[in-house]
DNA sequence: CGGGCACATTGACCCAGATCAATGAAACGC
DNA sequence: GCGTTTCATTGATCTGGGTCAATGTGCCCG
């Protein structure tokens, strides 16, 4: 069990994979670097998470602390061992990888043929839809930066700053702080997503 | 075993995922489509690859035969009755979603944050990288359309074009043929597919 | 309480790639 | 052999979102 504080990096990108692990508690950004600095955050990862299941011998990908985290580390060859041990964690992987492939496609779509309008009216319902409690709520958490999001959804800070300040004038949401989004209006918010 | 010529349609986005398959022979492409018809293709699929692993209990994708395809079809329930006889496929399938899953972030890092040139160069490489046989050849076979690269790559027909056509006149590829690209220069290509 | 810092918002302008529009160039049926 | 269809290429123009540049707005710490 280890503590990881915010801005803090506990998966770095092209070193050895010789740990796995699962978040216990707090929130995550995982993400890929080009050389000169670009940046696309692949997932934000929270509770229940599984991270650092590498195929290759290296990770594909970084991952850094966006509110504290708490996780449970375990060794490549512990992971082998407990998937000996217990089939029922294999299954449950594969569920997991089959969930998150799903994801990665329809992110693979936001990327390359949504609006920015669009864009961020998807990432709005899908954090509404994805949030730790069970049905959507209309009161969504964004624990990361907006430059978080813009790297999330292939934007810039300032079109996602633009953008969701169009959704409140037109009374799609509301904007309560920095760190938070009121779905005032969901169905409206549904048909932006789409276009 | 089916057999599915070019243009068919073999699964279909929203559909009861009532079954599983592994492709033997041909190539495909797997897309998500919105209800406009704009088009995202999330992935090329050629011999070996498993399609169909359903979470849901509906298709997240559509899939379509581009060269005739040959493939192996499992009823659903089939496949849990040969995961449970050999744990070994478990692993295997465990293996090829987390090596996909690494793929979907490599694409999404194309798709947020790549310029049209570096995707282009990209695609290229990875498509001599991933080609059927072993090490990375000179002679890159492309049996899509230039539509489709475009919607995979979250570009128009005509920046593909257009793009292919620069890298032909800086001495980097060949194209001797519409399905066929030469890599002339694979240093100066790896360069443009980064930046 | 107030200066400084980090982040977000807003505005003005620009450009990579989209769109619109011909023009090639294979492949096919007749 | 020769229209016809389908796909790719090329050119001209347009625009959504990027870039550059201030301007808010908390929040922390002395």
């Amino acid at each position: 069990m280890v503590q990881i504080e915010p801005g803090q990096c506990f998966i770095t990108e092209g070193e050895t994979a010789d740990a796995f692990f699962n978040i216990t508690a707090g929130s995550a950004k995982l993400y890929k670097l080009m050389a000169d600095g670009r940046r696309q955050i692949t997932g934000f990862a929270f509770r229940g998470h599984f991270l650092g299941l590498a195929v290759s011998s290296t990770y594909a990908f970084s991952a850094e602390a966006i509110e504290p985290v708490r996780l449970c580390r375990f060794a490549r060859a512990r992971l082998f061992r407990l998937l000996a041990d217990f089939p029922a964690l294999e299954r449950r992987l594969l569920e997991r990888a089959a969930t998150e492939l799903v994801a990665a496609q329809e992110q693979m779509l936001l990327l390359g043929r949504k609006t920015a309008r669009e864009r961020v009216a998807s990432f709005l319902r899908a954090q509404a839809l994805a949030a730790p409690c069970g049905r959507p709520r209309a009161m969504v958490a964004l624990p990361m930066r907006r430059g978080d999001i813009a790297d999330y959804l292939g934007l810039t800070i300032e079109t996602v700053s633009r953008t969701l300040t169009r959704l409140r004038a037109e009374g799609i949401i509301e904007i309560p702080d920095q760190t938070h989004v009121l779905l005032r209006d969901p169905a409206r918010l549904v048909r932006a997503a789409e276009g």
